[in-house]
DNA sequence: GTGGTCTAGACCACA
DNA sequence: GTGGTCTAGACCACC
């Protein structure tokens, strides 16, 4: 299960949300390499969006490189997949949630309040 | 001078950048109740855009309440438009802050590592 | 004192209900066939407009003929002014309010509504 | 069908007066909570308008709660979509018979007269 | 000069 | 096909 879901208030295309939550789970090892994606159908029904959105995602991540569809047996994390996906995402996050509390602190709130935030979440 | 500038690379549509650029301006004090915003021509010359895209931002402005149109003189910062503002601000940076968090996250950092670096920020 | 008042938040142009608002005086017998208008100046002040917009009124009306403006002593009524105004505003005023009323209880208002809010009219 | 049509000689904008009709049809129950929306491009042909028009008229709908859109498949009624329209209606239209009233009123009309109109409505 | 609105036509992304 | 956004250029009305 790579429990994805698509933020549609985000301005982030869903297609785009899709690709960088699939390099996230390569990336943290939920997705090993050679391990097999969830089929089209499967994440389209898990993430609420159109088949085609899935596909247009698994398109992208094939053209990194961080998959690899193969015949019709499904599509599967290529072997230098998670090199790709960690240089990829780890970082990129971590900038962005540097980024994102800089922000934060600037707009008024508190260190407190943004840890509360941060603790509030599961696992 | 607001110096609001437009990121035509972004995700995020220029109208709304303009949108939480003026907000910025006046949460931050840099627009003074009262104060008038720079002509949607003038604007739209800085940052680069058509003026629609300006009007469209000046009237979602206008709804959120954080200024107030006067026809043929220009565009000004409402009565409670500060605290209009800081409320926007502090909201939608908290929701990005989250955001950018659950993605860190997801993405394969640990708590550790996020409260770490929200540590670090100043003092 | 003509008392006319603009309101801003309607679509109808400021300079056209002024017009409507002079029809209206003269109409109702406000104001007399060779009865002097307020000045731009003093009507301009008193309903919160450009003195422009007012100048312009008064170039309408007296276009319809409802006024006309004496070398440099003022604006006055015409001589056929009252007829004018009254075919021009009477029936029309009439009509609007029937309409507006048959809306208003067909979006669920009640008769008694309606009477209420006639009631609380002044005079 | 909506046969909304657009009245190009009134002052009120195109864009509203489609929002007007769109919560008229909501109000009275053509158009159902959960019903699908002529589609933008659909309802410029028949309103004979630019479909920029329509879709800034559908934008005002969202925000007031009305409707909904979803991306690549409609506009639909909102769950609340109802009770929006129908108060909307009503705040709209009492304002509106309360200034056609006071026009009235200003034009030479007696409250008596008023309210013998009034009165002649249905039964 | 100012904002507000419209038309016209384009591109993007989703279904 | 759908809505969303943008650019370009026009007109109106007020200041």
């Amino acid at each position: 299960m790579l429990r994805l879901r698509v933020d549609s208030t985000s301005t982030v295309p869903p297609s785009r949300q899709l690709v960088e939550g699939v390099l996230d789970a390569i990336a943290r090892g939920a997705l090993e390499e050679g391990a097999r994606l969830p089929s089209v159908r499967e994440l389209a029904a898990e993430a609420l969006v159109n088949p085609n959105t899935v596909a247009k995602a698994y398109r992208e991540l094939q053209w990194l490189g961080a998959v690899r569809a193969r015949n019709g047996s499904g599509v599967f994390v290529a072997e230098q997949g998670t090199d790709i996906a960690v240089d990829a995402r780890r970082s990129a996050t971590l900038e962005e949630f540097a980024r994102a509390a800089e922000t934060a602190l600037r707009a008024g709130h508190t260190k407190g309040e943004l840890q509360r935030v941060l603790r509030e979440f599961e696992a």
